[in-house]
RNA sequence: GCCGGGAUCGCCUAGCCUGGUAGGGCGGCGGCCUGCUAAGCCGUUGGGGGAAACCCCGCGUGGGUUCAAAUCCCACUCCCGGCGCCA
């Protein structure tokens, strides 16, 4: 037994009790399953005992004397009577536990900020801010958080009217009537620069170790369902018809399900890996969010970062996650603040969370651009993923942790608002430009209105 | 899609016909032996319950037959080979 829930349940209900009451949840799931634990536990014991009174007497028949054996079998069949409603009791209290087990939040941090999103704290603000001299909530904010910031006399166009109004190469008034809301057409320049985008992720990524991969962009139903929570699932979560397949949300996913049921070697860990896929979204949960533009879309691409790590060296790499991306965001010259996600604002999988948010000049505030996770055991535990350490006669599940190396379209939405000019114009950041110059007809320093 | 072959405790493999404690080899770990290494010998090396002694479950998955299933029966999944179809 080594599922650190599992142990603590055991152990320290308390410490998950103040966990769950962090996230703003109802604790008595916890005494709940406490208490199913030791039904299912008192159960499997006395049906243990009854199995192996049964198989000492189904033994004796093999060697007994021909004339002892209808004895022996009728005694047996005696025993197998009481076990067959025992066992029943037994799997219904197992399939409980399993279920309470299922609907168990990740332990949060001790370090993590407590409270709702709002408690969520500012690490860093990095990168030289533009802010409009109107904007006096911004300017405020950004007064108190104590961030670099030069006040402009223009204000700075949103990004969907910057993409289909001023440069116009996107179009999602026709995706919509053709595909449905939140849906897009990106052309040219834009197109080029997504790639640009995903190549400088793929380069840096793989430049500091990490294993390049394209996963399956579909999960049957049993593995995606063990590798996030049911809000998610619900929320997020596109079903292919007549099929038990769902369209992946993110590369995570598929990342994580690469050693679904599997038992991983100590010294091959940590296994780091930066993913190329498309990411399928329902938004289910956000209602009228964000409806103009490609910010919020049922469809993008993205390179993620995943890595399966021993027990001991998650928090580290944590950090390393956490600062691959910034160099990633950073590098981009796009402003951005760190924030350390608020225990009430986890979800259930993760036991601290990062978020890196990009400075909106039209918007006048940070919004999300990449989310970097520790979810120590939870997902391994429910994807069966386990590490044996064979030097040190040691096992257990092994910890995962994922985080966003970029995401296409919201780093659109970052360029288009930062590096447009005065005139309508939009600068390319200089680190993608090695990118486009292979490509003749790709935009090399600026992004023009189309003719 | 069709036909045939296959899936055994980390790896390899025996056992299946003929139901009765899953055996051997390699590798790992611990110990003994040893000037050191190797060899050799002993133990251990899937999951779970138990403070422990110990016990239960496990041979791709799920059912069935039986006192008893790796073994017999049914269904499914995946892999290999051949044929067909196809970007």
């Amino acid at each position: 037994m080594s599922w650190s829930l599992l142990e603590i349940i055991r152990n320290n209900p308390e410490r998950l009790i103040d966990s769950v009451k962090k996230r703003n949840m109802d604790p008595s799931i916890v005494t709940e399953i406490v208490n199913a634990d030791k039904e299912w536990r008192n159960k499997l014991n006395e049906i243990n005992k009854l199995r192996h009174e049964h198989n000492t007497i189904s033994s004796k028949i093999a060697r007994a004397e021909s004339k002892d054996k209808d004895e022996l079998m009728r005694k047996a069949k005696e025993v197998l009577n009481i076990l067959e409603s025992k066992e029943r009791e037994l799997k219904d209290l197992e399939f409980k536990r399993e279920q309470l087990l299922l609907t168990l939040p990740n332990l949060v941090s001790e370090i993590s900020p407590v409270g709702d999103e709002s408690a969520s704290r500012t690490i860093k603000v990095v990168g030289k801010i533009k802010v409009y001299e109107g904007d006096k909530e911004a300017i405020n904010l950004l007064k108190q958080l104590g961030g670099d910031y030069e006040i402009t006399s223009w204000k700075a166009k949103g990004h969907a009217e910057m993409l289909e109004n001023v440069l116009k190469y996107g179009n999602t008034l026709k995706a919509g009537e053709v595909t449905g809301s939140r849906f897009y057409y990106l052309f040219d320049d834009i197109v080029w620069l997504e790639f640009a985008l995903l190549l400088y992720a793929m380069d840096q990524m793989t430049v500091k170790g990490y294993t390049l991969v394209i996963p399956p962009y579909m999960l049957k139903g049993e593995v995606i369902k063990s590798v996030i929570d049911l809000d998610t699932f619900k929320d997020a979560i596109y079903k292919v018809a007549d099929e038990d397949l769902f369209l992946i949300a993110t590369a995570e996913h598929p990342i994580a399900a690469l050693h679904y049921n599997e038992t991983i070697e100590a010294e091959n860990l940590p296994e780091k890996f930066a993913g190329f896929s498309p990411a399928f979204r329902k938004e289910a949960g956000a209602a009228n969010k964000d409806m103009k533009g490609i910010f919020r879309v049922h469809q993008f691409h993205k390179i993620e970062q995943f890595v399966f790590s021993l027990p001991e060296t998650s928090e580290a790499l944590h950090q390393e996650l956490l600062s691959n991306a910034e160099e990633i965001f950073g590098g981009l010259g796009i402003p951005y603040r760190v924030i350390d996600i608020a225990t009430g604002d986890l979800g259930a999988c993760a036991y601290r969370k990062f978020d890196i948010e990009a400075w909106m000049p039209a918007q006048g505030r940070f919004r999300e651009m990449i989310s970097c996770s520790n979810c120590l055991d939870w997902q391994s535990y429910r994807m069966n993923i386990r590490f044996v350490d064979r030097k040190n006669n040691r096992k257990g599940y092994v910890h995962t942790l994922n985080s966003t190396a970029i995401a296409s379209t919201r780093t659109i939405t970052a360029i288009l608002e930062n590096y447009q000019t005065e005139d309508g114009v939009v600068e390319i950041p200089k680190v993608l430009r090695k990118y486009l110059e292979l490509f003749t007809k790709a935009p090399k320093e600026f992004i023009y209105p189309r003719k």
